[in-house]
DNA sequence: CAGTGGATGCTCT
DNA sequence: GAGCATCCACTGT
């Protein structure tokens, strides 16, 4: 499947179809390991009263990135997907991290490689992601999408960090993986 | 460990 | 003026 197939079609299917694709910025990122999916009849969703400037992405063409600020402080990235002006994304969640850890821990300051991509706020930081790249084009330079030799085990839970919708299961985790934002393990 | 609160800026009410 | 799709440091066991 090629990367402007998957964000073409409905989000939900698109967000556990996401999931063992490599993303790198630069050189520098690692395998998809946690996402989560909105869309616009979705209470919890910057989409769900409408276009704004701030959202104008998400109601563009698929396969582009919507970057925002979150609580004023990190950034967070999402994939746009579905027919344009439909309103959906792919908030990227967390990373196993696989290329350019040197670059990673620098940018995040720490030497704790569970720490680099582990969250929304972290991976944009240890990817280089800022709000100059919101509405950029995916599978251009400098970000690379690569689709896993096969299908990766995804497992599905509820959101985090919301307050309203929280009850959607529209979170997806690789299953097993040691490298989600939430329920760590020792390497 | 678990739980709490502060930082910080922008969007929408 | 309120409320965040977060993270980190600090507290108390």
């Amino acid at each position: 499947m090629t990367l402007a197939e998957l964000v073409a079609g409905s989000v939900h299917d698109a967000a556990p179809a996401l999931i063992g694709w490599t993303f790198l910025v630069d050189g520098v990122g690692g395998r998809i390991v946690e996402v989560e999916a909105y869309d616009a009849d979705d209470a919890a969703s910057h989409s769900f009263r409408g276009p704004t400037q701030r959202n104008a992405v998400m109601f563009g063409q698929p396969g582009r990135l919507y970057v925002y600020r979150s609580y004023g402080i990190h950034w967070c990235a999402n994939v746009v997907c579905g027919p344009v002006g439909n309103g959906s994304a792919v908030l990227l969640r967390a990373l196993e991290p696989t290329h350019g850890l040197d670059r990673m821990r620098a940018r995040r300051g720490t030497d704790d490689d569970r720490l680099l991509c582990s969250g929304p706020g972290r991976l944009t930081q240890a990817l280089g992601l800022t709000g100059t790249h919101d509405g950029a084009e995916l599978g251009v330079p400098p970000f690379e999408l690569v689709a896993p030799d096969r299908a990766a085990p995804v497992e599905r839970t509820t959101r985090i960090g919301i307050t309203r919708a929280a009850d959607h299961d529209w979170r997806y985790v690789e299953k097993g993986t040691s490298w989600s934002s939430r329920g760590r393990r020792a390497a």
